[in-house]
DNA sequence: TCTGGGGTCCTAGGACCC
DNA sequence: TCTGGGGTCCTAGGACCC
């Protein structure tokens, strides 16, 4: 058996635990660049603020309600969400940590096996109880035979959460049906908007309880094919998404960001590009990987006869590394005539990211008969960058051609304190 | 004026191999 | 009239997740 243990409106749920005067208040935070609404309370949810909704279409209303409003602070919830993470494996790590597999900044699955059957509902509202106990975040917690029927239970908790105490187990024939009966096909996790509409138009499926009856064959048709099958068999019970090992690396690093505002000028697209840059070889130096491949890209917005549309253009640019590396310049070096490719005079540049792709492990690089052994010899140089940039603040120490004004970063207006991991932010009692 | 930032997995099709 | 049978690797693009 399976449990998903999930953060009820996390962000919010952060933001709420040092602003205990918000705790029964509406409250959403926003994306990066405050763009769109991205975690709401329940208070929220009742005045009916939609999931990623643009904040400057909701401005008025949020003022009319006294909604309180928060530029995400992914220092505060990264730190939150560890503590979370370490309560669960605490509790759960009966043989080795690897019953938990950290699916998301506010998800986890846990491997409950070894609960007696009879017990799976008492210790999941023990789980509820420790967690919220110990790190302030309440939580909902959905058990099922699979990770697809666990998701099922979840769902259905955090709907009904007096009459469930936000835990739900499903372990009978007939919570099964029912609990199926009552979710509808795009509620099903791995059913996104084109394959349920595609099932209610095409097929008249429109719940979760109808599409446990359809046959494997017709799901590799018409259902993404393995995926569709495991969608089905993952319905009647039978378990085939595993545990993920929490060992595992990434296979692809990404760095990317809107602009605070428009950005015309080739430097300061290159100065974006150079930040990204850095800050995506940081997290592969943190797995101890080296990519082979680097994609460099950057999103333009249309004008329809002078005037703004919403229509981002993505354009981009790769290169093979003849060396794998972790080494910021080289990659630096890498990215700049890429950007330089790209850029096109006069136009409106809205967003940039990079890609670090083709990642192995820095212990056995693949040298390059032309080039050369591999070079190692930044490794030391980076750490020391790294050391200092961790222990002290990120950007302690960067590379010149990042910028320095950085007049294209992002906005955040309303980001409350780092409150755990600043000491100059630190929540004050008594002056 | 203004719309996030990461990721994963799968498939199809092309190029190439023996 | 008629031209094999099996593979691998890579990339692009689609679909999905939170």
């Amino acid at each position: 058996m399976y449990a998903i243990i999930d953060c009820n409106s996390f962000y919010c749920s952060c933001e709420r635990l040092f602003r205990p005067d918000l705790r029964v208040k509406p409250v959403v935070v926003l994306s990066n660049n405050d763009g769109c609404i991205i975690s709401r309370t329940d208070e929220a949810k009742q005045l009916g603020i939609d999931m990623g909704v643009p904040l400057f279409e909701s401005r008025e209303m949020l003022k009319q309600h006294d909604v309180t409003v928060f530029s995400s602070n992914y220092h505060l919830y990264g730190d939150m969400s560890m503590r979370v993470m370490d309560t669960l494996r605490l509790f759960t790590d009966h043989a080795s940590y690897r019953c938990v597999e950290v699916y998301s900044v506010d998800e986890a699955f846990v491997c409950v096996d070894h609960i007696p059957a009879e017990a799976l509902q008492s210790f999941s509202e023990k789980l509820r109880d420790v967690v919220v106990q110990w790190t302030g975040i309440p939580v909902s917690i959905g058990v099922g035979p699979s990770k697809v029927l666990s998701k099922v239970a979840n769902r259905l908790a955090k709907k009904n959460k007096v009459k469930t105490g936000c835990v739900m187990v499903l372990d009978t024939e007939d919570t099964l049906q029912d609990a199926l009966e009552r979710t509808d096909v795009s509620d099903l996790w791995g059913i996104g908007r084109r394959y349920s509409r595609k099932l209610k138009e095409m097929y008249g499926i429109n719940t979760a309880w109808q599409l446990k009856h359809m046959p494997q064959e017709w799901a590799r048709k018409n259902l993404g094919g393995v995926v569709g099958v495991r969608m089905i068999k993952e319905l009647n019970g039978e378990s085939c998404i595993q545990l993920k090992d929490p060992l595992e690396k990434k296979k692809m690093i990404a760095t990317t960001r809107m602009f605070g505002k428009p950005v015309f000028e080739l430097e300061s697209l290159k100065e974006a590009v150079v930040t990204y840059v850095s800050r995506a070889a940081e997290k592969l130096r943190r797995q101890y990987g080296a990519a082979t491949g680097m994609d460099v890209f950057v999103v333009t917005n249309g004008t329809i006869s002078g005037s703004y549309v919403y229509d981002p253009q993505h354009h981009h640019r790769y290169c093979n590394l003849t060396t794998p590396t972790a080494d910021t310049a080289v990659l630096i070096k890498t990215a700049l005539p890429l950007v330089e490719s790209l850029y096109r005079k006069g136009t409106k540049y809205v967003k940039a990211g990079v890609m670090l792709t083709g990642i192995v492990p820095d212990d056995s690089l693949q040298g390059d008969l032309f080039a050369g052994p591999a070079k190692q010899e930044n490794r030391a140089l980076m750490q020391v960058l790294d050391n200092i940039n961790f222990g002290m603040r990120s950007d302690m120490v960067k590379f010149a051609s990042s910028g320095l004004t950085r007049n294209w970063k992002m906005r955040q207006e309303m980001r409350s304190n780092r409150f755990t991991t600043r000491w100059d932010e630190v929540y004050e009692v008594k002056k």
